[in-house]
DNA sequence: GATGTATTGGGACGGTTGTCCTATTATGCA
DNA sequence: TGCATAATAGGACAACCGTCCCAATACATC
C-alpha cells in the first residue's frame, strides 16, 4: 500500500477512535487494530502520538471548513445558514448522545491534560465562531455578531453535554426547536430598527 | 493518623485531582504525593481506584445537596434560587476557565471509557435538574418546569465548555447576564396566564 | 511498660503504554 | 530479471499503570 493511503487510514481511524474513546485512552494498538497493521509500523508514518492528534486535528479543520463552505453556498439566506448549523445536532444525535460533541470532547480532555495540542482543538471553535459571527452581521447583527455567536456555539454545547449524560435525543430536539424560535425572534430586531440591544 | 482522617484527605485529593487532571489521567503517584502518604498505603483504604472515584461522587452528591438545601434557605423567591445556580458560573469563573465544569467534564470522560461509575457520575446532574424543575415549577411553569430545567442546566454546560476553549471569562459574565433577562421575561409570563406556552 | 491491633511504607507483580530499532517483505524502476 | 527503495512486521525497551503483599511502625488498651 502507498504511504499515502496508510496515513490516510490511521488518520481516519484515529480520528473516530480519539472521539469515541478520548485521546489518551486511544493506544496505538487500538488504532493498529482498527486500521490493520502492525504497532510498529506507527513509526514510519508519525514520530509521535502528538503528531497523529495534529494530523487529525488538522484534517478535521479541513473538513469543516468544507462544510462551512457548503452551507454557504446551499443557504440563501444568513439565518437558513445558521440553521445548518444548529441542524448538525439533530443530523448527529445519536452519536451525540453517545460520545457528545466531538470539538468540545476533545478540547475539555486536552485542557485538563495541559496537551501542546490543546491550542489547534481551539481552532476548530474559532472556525464556527468567525463563520456565525459572519452570518449574524449579516443578519443585520452586526454591534454584538460575535456574541451572538458565542451564544450559539454554547448552546450546542450544551445540549451536547447533557443529551450525552441524560442519554437523550428527544431533548436535543426540543433545544433545537426553542434555538430555531430564538433565531426567528432575531430575524425581525436586528440593528436596523433603533433602540434595540 | 486515624482511618477516617486518611481516607478524608484521599478522597479530598482525588476530588481535586479528578476534576484538574481528569480521573484516567490521575494516578495514584499524583493522589499519594499530593496527601503526602505512600502508594502502597491505599489498598487500606479503597481496594481500587474505582472505588476512590465512587467516594468522590458520593461526596459530591453530599456537597451538592448541602449546597442546594442551603440555596432553598436562602432564597427568598423561586426566581431569586434559581439565579443563585446561575451564579455559580461566576464564583467558580477563574476554576471554570482553567478546567471547565467538574460534573460535565467527568460525565463525559466517564462516557467515552464507558466506565462502570458513569450512571453515579450523571446523578449529579439528576440532582440539579430535579431542584431546578421545582424551582420553575414554583415559579408557575408547571406545565414545562423539566424542560426548563434542562435548558438551564444546557445553559450552564454550554457557557463552562466554551469559557474553558477560549479562556474567557468575561463571556460568562455576558451569559449569566443574559440567562438573567431571560429569567425575568420568563417570570412575567407563567402558567397561570393562559393562551402563554 | 508490654501486648495486640490499626495504620503505614516499600516494593514486587503482571500488564500496558509510547517509543524506537531492525530484519523482512513489497514495490517500482532500470 | 535484478536492484534500490518503500513499506511493514515483530519485538525490545524503559516507564508507568493499578493491584497486592508483607514487614515495619504507630497507637491504644491493659
Amino acid at each position: 500500500m502507498s504511504n499515502r493511503q496508510t496515513r490516510e487510514q490511521i488518520i481516519n481511524a484515529a480520528d473516530q477512535l480519539f472521539y469515541e474513546l478520548g485521546f489518551e485512552h486511544t493506544s496505538f494498538s487500538h488504532i493498529a487494530q482498527a486500521v490493520g497493521i502492525s504497532r510498529g509500523n506507527f513509526y514510519y508514518h508519525f514520530k509521535s502520538k502528538d503528531e497523529i492528534l495534529d494530523a487529525v486535528i488538522n484534517r478535521r479543520m479541513i473538513n469543516t471548513s468544507a462544510l462551512l463552505d457548503s452551507w454557504e453556498i446551499a443557504g440563501k439566506t444568513p439565518l437558513c445558514r445558521i440553521r445548518s448549523f444548529i441542524n448538525i445536532l439533530i443530523q448527529n444525535r445519536a452519536k451525540i448522545k453517545r460520545y457528545g460533541c466531538p470539538v468540545g470532547t476533545l478540547c475539555s480532555e486536552l485542557v485538563k491534560l495541559d496537551h501542546p495540542g490543546k491550542g489547534n482543538a481551539n481552532k476548530l471553535f474559532t472556525l464556527f465562531r468567525g463563520w456565525l459571527r459572519r452570518q449574524f452581521e449579516q443578519l443585520g447583527h452586526s454591534s454584538n455578531a460575535d456574541e451572538l455567536a458565542m451564544h450559539t456555539l454554547a448552546f450546542s454545547q450544551g445540549v451536547a453535554t447533557l443529551a450525552s449524560a441524560f442519554q437523550d435525543e428527544k431533548f436535543i430536539k426540543k433545544e433545537v426547536s426553542r434555538m430555531n424560535n430564538w433565531l426567528t425572534a432575531l430575524e425581525n430586531k436586528n440593528d436596523t430598527q433603533p433602540g434595540v440591544l
